[in-house]
DNA sequence: GGAGCCCTGGGACAAATGTCACGGGTCACC
DNA sequence: GGTGACCCGTGACATTTGTCCCAGGGCTCC
């Protein structure tokens, strides 16, 4: 009987798989959380052979938790299930640990079966996205800048980013001048959508 | 037999949901789609008694095929299942004649009964979200302000806005302006969001 | 001890952006 | 016929934004 977690914020998509699953006779959801600061202390409990972690959650990311899981729990393998398939998500998925990456575009049936290859020890990725991910270079981006960008979503103006990670204003306008550059983009909004669509954050 | 037409973008999502209405013994799928343009003559195709539509559609989008079925299938019950609770998106359901409102947040139990209770005639509807929407107050925006604003996401220039639109740039600042005034915001960006948050698109 | 990178700031400048006041046009409504 | 919406455009203006210089301090690696 494989013992899974299920971590997954849309109730109605959390409530669907678990159901799925449970479905399956070899298969057994032993916990579902909606929020990601749940994720180790729900495993650590409940003892999974493997978790099931979306990406995008309240409170801590999957891809911290599977971090956490790596360390905490090491024997339970991790599976990210994902809206977005962007490459940077895959790379730092395999950097934290995750044994598979599957996006939610895909059929119902590949998730049952990229479990039990799992399992089997096996490297379960969306194929298509592997091909991406290679072609996509490494980060550019250094920490300030990440930082600096991350607060520049939704039109905060140069002051907002200054108060909102403790900088001049004037650092604020070159770190945004160098992502621009180092993203080649046109101004501060595609370089956020850039910076995310690479999975650079 | 409840005969339902589903559309839903995510395929992972479309399956599950599909796999666990068939479970209900009063319940039949006679369609899926993925794509909002092919809700139309799916229905007239396979006659179904409710169609459960996702808005974010690739496509015709879940609010415009709502009003398609109104004309070109009456007898067809609409129940929209969505992701994003926004008061606007609840008010245009309303106008393009959706009997029910769902957000995918809930419990996948309230799904079938909320197929059931549409049926049988009643108006079924988020309760938080119904309160938030009379709230929120009719949208104040223009049709060209509109157009104006759903060219500016991510990052546009209003060089490109304006050939976008085919306006001039001046007349596209202008309504950018008034957007933002009318959102009182602060640029561009926040003025979408704001937008977008309520569903004035 | 360099060389190189990152972090942090500043100043100066061109370009883009947001605001305002002002034209003229159509159209509906009273 | 007048009033008031919305449409489209211009010109002028202050502010913000993006770019390019510069400089010092910390850090690692050779």
């Amino acid at each position: 009987m494989i013992k899974v977690l299920l971590a997954e914020d849309q109730g109605m998509m959390r409530g669907a798989l678990a159901l799925l699953l449970g479905l399956e006779e070899d298969i057994e959801i032993v916990a579902q959380v909606g929020n990601g600061d749940e994720i180790l202390p729900k495993a650590l409990e409940t003892r999974p052979d493997i978790a099931l972690l979306d990406i995008e959650l309240p409170g801590r990311s999957g891809l911290d938790a599977a971090a956490d899981l790596r360390s905490g729990l090491p024997e339970c393998r991790v599976l990210i299930l994902t809206t977005f398939g962007r490459p940077g998500y895959l790379r730092r998925a395999m950097e934290a640990g995750a044994c598979g990456f599957l996006v939610k575009d895909g059929p119902v049936e590949d998730l049952a079966a990229a479990i039990r290859r799992v399992l089997a020890g096996e490297r379960v990725i969306d194929p298509g996205l592997a091909a991406a991910a290679l072609g996509a270079g490494p980060n550019p981006l250094t920490q300030r800048e990440r930082d600096v960008l991350a607060a520049a979503v939704d039109g905060a103006t140069v002051a907002d980013i200054a108060a909102k990670v403790h900088l001049s204003p004037a650092t604020v306008r070159n770190y945004l001048s160098a992502a621009i550059g180092k993203t080649s983009t046109r101004n501060r909004m595609e370089a956020v959508r850039a910076a995310r669509q690479n999975g650079w954050l």
